[in-house]
DNA sequence: AATTTAATTGCAAAAACACGCAAAAACACG
DNA sequence: CGTGTTTTTGCGTGTTTTTGCAATTAAATT
C-alpha cells in the first residue's frame, strides 16, 4: 500500500468518526506504530488533523461536537444509550427522524451489523458511517419541517417492509391517550411505521410526557418500549408503569 | 512493445484499479524501472495521472479528503452560478449527488420555485431550505461511498419520472469516450437519470476533463450542456466544442 | 510512586528515485 | 545509400525516501 493511500485511508476514518486511534490504524493497515505516527505527523504538518495522545482528531471535531444547539442533548444521549441495548446483530430496524434518533445513531457501537430502514436523510447519512450496516432510505416527498420523507409513496413502501424493531421519536405521549400528533401526514406516517414492525420503541424526553395532541396515532398498548432519560422508578412514570409496556 | 502501447496499458491499469505500482509495471511490461519512471513522468506531464513514491494514482481518485474545505470549492461555485441559469421557475429538475451539486443548491436564489427530484439526502436537506421548492427524495439502498441512493428500486422510480432538466456531477469526461464511471451501480444510475430528463447538464471541474474510466455511461452527444469553471473559449475545451453539445 | 502505555529520537537496511552516459534503434535528408 | 541526428532504452552511481527496530523520554493510569 502506497503512503498516499494510507493517508487517504486515515483521513477517511477521521472524517467519518471524527477521531482515530493509533493502535486501530496499526491493525487496519498492518504497518508498524512508527509508520502510523509518522503518517499522522505528516497530516498534522499538512494541517489536516489534530494529533493527541493515543491517536488523532478531526479538525472540524470541535465545531461538530460542540453542537450544544441540540436541545436537551444530555437527556437524548441517555435515552440513546438505553435504546441501543434493544438492537441486536442481524436485526432489521426501522427508524424515524428527529434529533433523538440521530443521537442514537451517533452512539451506536462501531462493529454493529444490521439493516436499517429510515425515512430520515440525516439518519441515513449518519448510519452510512458504519461498515456493516445496510442502509435503505425510504423515498418520497420531503418535509421541510420534520426533515423526513412522507406521503403516499412512503406509506406504500412501508407496507412492504417487515422490521424487527421500530425506533421513533415522539411529539407527545399520554397515559390514557397514548401517542398523539399535530399533523395529519405525520400521524399517518407513524401509524404505517408501527404497522410494519414487530416491536416499537418510543424515545421520549420527559418533558413530552403527559401531553395529548389533536390526532391519535395509537394507544399505549401498541408500544413495546417507552424510553426516557428518567430512572425506571421515577414518579413521573408511575402512570405508564401500570400499562402493558416496558419502561426503560 | 511500443511506447504508446505501454502508456495505454498503464492508463488502463490506472483506470481499472485507481493505482499502479512501479514494480508491478516493471514485471508486467518486462522493461526496466527507468523506462517505467519515464513513462509515468510523461503521463504526469500530459496531466493523466498523479505520481507518488512507489507508483502512481488516478487523477479521478481525488478522495473525499479535506472535506472541511471542500476540494476546489471556488471552481465549484463558478460552475454552480453558471448552472443556475438553466433552472427556470416551474421546472421539474432531477439532480444527482456530489459536492458540486450541493454547492449549486446552496447558491440558488431564495425565491426559486420549482420541483426537485434527487437521489442525494444531503441535497434534499439543503433544498428544503427554500420555501417554494417541492422536494422529492428518491429512496432505495444508500451508498456509503457516493452518498446517494442506488439500486433497482431507484431505477424503477426514475423510470416513472419526467424531468425538464437533469443536473449531474461527473467522475470523468472524455471527448471520444463521453461520460464514464468506475462503478457498475453508479453507471446504471446515471443512465437511468439521463433517460428520464429532456435535457441533461453535466457539471465538471476541469481536472476531470479528458479522462476515460472503465464503464461507459453515454456518448457526449447525449448531453445537452457541459459546464466547467473555465471560460467558454478555453483551449482545454476545444475538442468538446466540436461536438453536439452546449458548453457553458 | 510505580507501572503501564504511548511518543520521540536516532539509526540502519531496503526500496525507490534521479541523473548522466552510452548503445541501439529509428528517423531525416541530401 | 550513407551519414548525421534524434529517440528510446538500460545501466551504473549516488541520493532520497520509507520503514522497522531499539533505546530513551513523556504521558496516562493505578
Amino acid at each position: 500500500m502506497l503512503k498516499k493511500e494510507r493517508h487517504d485511508f486515515i483521513m477517511r476514518q477521521i472524517n467519518l468518526h471524527n477521531r482515530v486511534l493509533t493502535s486501530d490504524l496499526v491493525q487496519l493497515l498492518t504497518v508498524s506504530e512508527d509508520t502510523i505516527r509518522r503518517d499522522l505527523q505528516e497530516l498534522v504538518d499538512a494541517n489536516l488533523l489534530y494529533k493527541v495522545h493515543g491517536g488523532a482528531l478531526s479538525k472540524s471535531y470541535h465545531s461538530s461536537f460542540d453542537d450544544s444547539t441540540v436541545y436537551a442533548r444530555d437527556s437524548k444521549i441517555v435515552i440513546a444509550k438505553k435504546a441501543i441495548n434493544l438492537i441486536k446483530d442481524g436485526m432489521v430496524v426501522l427508524t424515524g427522524g428527529g434529533t433523538t434518533i440521530l443521537e442514537l445513531v451517533k452512539q451506536l457501537p462501531q462493529g454493529i451489523s444490521a439493516t436499517f430502514f429510515t425515512i430520515s436523510p440525516l439518519v441515513a447519512v449518519e448510519l452510512a458511517k458504519y461498515n456493516n450496516v445496510e442502509v435503505i432510505l425510504i423515498g418520497g416527498l420531503f418535509s421541510k419541517n420534520s426533515q423526513v420523507t412522507y406521503g403516499g409513496q412512503v406509506i406504500a413502501q412501508l407496507s412492504e417492509i417487515k422490521a424487527d424493531l421500530c425506533l421513533m421519536g415522539t411529539s407527545a405521549i399520554h397515559p390514557e391517550e397514548g401517542l398523539t400528533d399535530t399533523y395529519w401526514e405525520i400521524n399517518q406516517l407513524k401509524k404505517a411505521m408501527l404497522a410494519c414492525a414487530k416491536r416499537t420503541a418510543v424515545l421520549c424526553i420527559s418533558e413530552k410526557l403527559d401531553i395529548a395532541l389533536r390526532l391519535r396515532v395509537c394507544p399505549l398498548e401498541s408500544i413495546s418500549y417507552l424510553i426516557t432519560e428518567l430512572d425506571i422508578n421515577d414518579e413521573a412514570l408511575s402512570r405508564y408503569r401500570e400499562k402493558e409496556l416496558n419502561i426503560l
